[in-house]
DNA sequence: ATTTGTATGAAACAATTGTTTTAATGTCAA
DNA sequence: TTGACATTAAAACAATTGTTTCATACAAAT
């Protein structure tokens, strides 16, 4: 029961530091929902700030392992790729396997701390050059800093489902918003960025890959 | 000086409330600020949560004068209507005459309370109600909750260089990020949105217009 | 000048915060 | 069993929190 309870710390400074934030959240609840003692969390980690730190690093080796990056054969048509890239990304962003892990990486996202850095490093930049290198096949007569415009525009369409979904669900009303699921969300974006890119001939050929693998 | 101690309780518990959120913010913090006494929020307002209230609803009539929609002559191409309405957009984002404002906004609309609802009504429908009238112009084959998509991924697109400022800075460099400034995203947006539409043979009539009104 | 009501100021309140201390408990090797 | 060490538990600490009290200052009206 020694680590268990290291662990169980872990998991409850996850969840409550993403429901509520650094501030918000206290120890004692945290301490409380993992069953331990208040003085645990300074024998096991010293202060509050540095148990957010390890919850935040700990939240983004789960996120890592929800929905790993596709890896494709060589030869896979780079339309493919980015269609399997938008997929995975939506899914991440509507349908996280481990909610409060994702929660708290965009709380750190949204106002950078001390262990952005390390999100970054290991979770934003490899899915950054993954979209880099799919756009580069697409269109090699960009140049890098445009290609960063249309990956910008690419992520940005994802993220909002998950940064606006609130108010986007205010607006369309909650049963409308019901509607556009992962699925559906991931054929518009695709079919909106192949055109944008002037490659919407070629969207019928991934739509019909994708039905009749 | 009477209901000035009022106003200058607003203005501060609006930058303060923006900088670290409700919790973090401390009335004391807030009155020293405005030059008041703590029993001054009790006195106004009754306690913090309808201060933050107030103030929510104080930025979003800051935020609302700013930098206004526009309003065109009839005849205006709803292709220019689209360019405009992502210039107004991009510029709210990225460079807000009242940034404390839009910050405490964007917040509220991060973590919706009680002073959403209006916010949504006031700020965010009208902008919404525009550009569906916009896309349907451009589009009228497209029904309804289609055009919401494409809605979607315009703001996603805009509220991407807000949203995510520090982690995409961090991705391309600050040297690098400082180089996508409004104009330039404001065209990139408005072309990759056309080419979506089909409509990237019309750019250059929008662009051109744009140089020599 | 007196009165009435509004506004401010300083102090105190009770509750909660993060953190520390100290003692008790458990565990495992000698 | 004894000893050494790691872990837990309860209590206390000092600081900060939102909120309230009460006396004072000021204003305008009677």
């Amino acid at each position: 029961m020694t680590d268990a309870t290291q662990e169980r710390l872990l998991q409850a400074a996850e969840e409550i530091f993403a429901d509520k934030g650094f501030k918000a959240a206290s120890v004692r609840e945290i301490c409380k929902a993992a069953g331990a003692n208040v003085a645990a969390v300074n024998y096991y980690f010293g202060d509050k700030e540095r148990l957010y730190i390890e919850a935040v690093k700990y939240a983004h080796r789960s996120c890592t392992q929800g929905e790993p990056l596709p890896v494709w054969l060589p030869g896979t048509p780079p339309l493919q790729k980015l269609m399997d890239f938008i997929r995975v990304f939506t899914t991440r962003m509507m349908k996280p396997s481990a909610a409060a892990s994702l929660q708290l990486m965009m709380r750190e996202m949204a106002q950078p701390t001390a262990a952005c850095v390390e999100v970054v490093r290991d979770y934003i930049r490899p899915m950054a050059e993954q979209l880099q290198a799919i756009l580069r096949e697409l269109r090699p007569d960009v140049p890098p800093d445009a290609l960063y415009l249309y990956g910008f525009s690419i992520v940005g369409q994802c993220l909002f489902y998950r940064q606006n979904r609130p108010i986007a669900a205010l607006l369309v009303g909650e049963e409308g918003f019901q509607k556009f699921d992962v699925e559906r969300v991931t054929r518009h974006i695709t079919a909106f960025t192949l055109g944008a890119l002037g490659l919407a001939d070629q969207l019928p050929a991934v739509a019909t890959a994708e039905v009749a693998p």
